[in-house]
DNA sequence: GCAAAAGTGTTGGGATTACACCCATGG
DNA sequence: CCATGGGTGTAATCCCAACACTTTTGC
């Protein structure tokens, strides 16, 4: 280091995570219980300070894997908030991080010292700062991303069914679809492939798995894939 | 301030600003020649650190103002860059935004103190520190974001022509459109008025001005308006 | 009167929507 | 045997892309 800027203040830098998951009825965050004060018991999202070495994607994996065991994950940068007075002990920015993952990973036990709970996207409890904030842009942003990209495949299990994959949309966009239509849309796009095994869980007849085709989910990821009709009037 | 939270790291955090223009004939961003060290004479884009007790959309919105004069212009954050060492000097986190502004409108007294300057997209210097890669990000969010809602029109002066618009998206994705198929879905959207008088800086007949109903440009600008055919051959 | 840019209309194909019936099976 | 959810086909419509000629006027 040659030598300092002058006069500069310097503040914390933290990154929170809003992180997602679908347990085949209700799209949900993961939150904890603050273990420390300030607001000691009050909900809140999975955060944690910027280390010296670190970059920030490095530190929102950090605290994703500290909060979930997950790695390798879907994770994606949304915001940086920072307003001056959002914590009242000290001024900290805070990079918000949305992460997307199978909730069937997710393990229980890592998280019990965290008091973490999976809830409804519409029964949040009340959170501390601004994190209803980071938690609402994420939902608009999460919206948003799906009507345009097939990121929602993130949030189910390796092996899925089609109507299982509708309900994921259904929830998210809180309307329902024309199963028909629904299926024929995501079969066009190549992306799934058929096993010759069904889930017989939801129904008698059994509905078949399908796996994602990783290559060609990651070579028509930019592509724009509009399973939803009318996003215009979903997204907000 | 109760207490302070111990043992951690504090940082500097700067904003940068990519500031696009539209001459009429090619995209461009306002470049800056540093006056201080480390890099002094390089160019770079136009930045500062963020002050106590302003937020970031703040100290963004008064680098903007710094440098050009302007207030109240399209800004939208972009990204927030935060490798451990993209500044040799000390960790800095840096939060990119990126500005449209009517080129007619910037005033070239006012940033001659920084040796600004205009630079075509394709023909961007050597940039300090990682700004090369925000400016590559900002190039491919304007892309992505310009294919799906009406934002270039805050590249352009109150009045314009259609022709001049094209000209504009076809700089942009670097193609060229049919122009009856062009101006045919910017009118269907009913966004622009047209104005009584005409542009006769370009042919002899003359094209007629239009003004965005600013009205319905924010009632729309949600609303996905492709303007662009293919964009996805054209984001990258 | 001609060059150069502005402006406008039609048509065919592909995509999207709306809609209804049969299938398989566990109970 | 029947209730439940899974799976598929078709027709009407809309949207989009492709395409060519007329208009205006400064020189």
């Amino acid at each position: 280091m040659i030598h300092r800027y002058k006069g500069e203040t310097h503040y914390l830098v933290a990154v929170d995570c809003i992180i997602f998951g679908f347990d085949g009825e209700t799209l949900k965050i993961l939150l904890i219980q603050r273990g420390f004060e300030p607001e000691r018991g009050k909900w809140s999202l999975m955060g944690g300070f910027v280390k010296p070495e670190e970059s920030l994607d490095e530190a929102a994996n950090r605290i994703l894997k500290k909060l979930t065991g997950l790695e390798g994950v879907y994770l994606e940068q949304l915001h940086a908030f920072g307003d001056p007075h959002r914590d009242p002990v000290e001024r900290t920015i805070s990079i918000a991080y949305f992460a997307l993952i199978d909730i069937h990973k997710y393990q229980k036990q890592i998280s019990e010292e965290y008091h973490a709970e999976w809830f409804p996207l519409n029964h949040i409890p009340e959170l501390i700062f601004d994190h209803m904030e980071m938690v609402k842009l994420a939902r608009r942003q999460l919206r948003y991303k799906a009507s345009l990209h097939p990121i929602l495949f993130e949030l189910l299990p390796p092996k899925f069914t089609i109507p299982q994959l509708q309900n994921l949309y259904e929830g998210i966009y809180d309307t329902t679809f024309d199963k028909r239509n629904f299926s024929r849309k995501v079969l066009s796009t190549g992306l799934l492939i058929k096993q010759p095994d069904k889930d017989k869980s939801n129904s008698k007849k059994g509905a078949f798995y399908y796996k994602l085709d990783r290559k060609k989910y990651r070579a028509n990821f930019q592509a724009f894939l509009r399973f939803v009709p009318n996003p215009d009037k979903l997204i907000h």
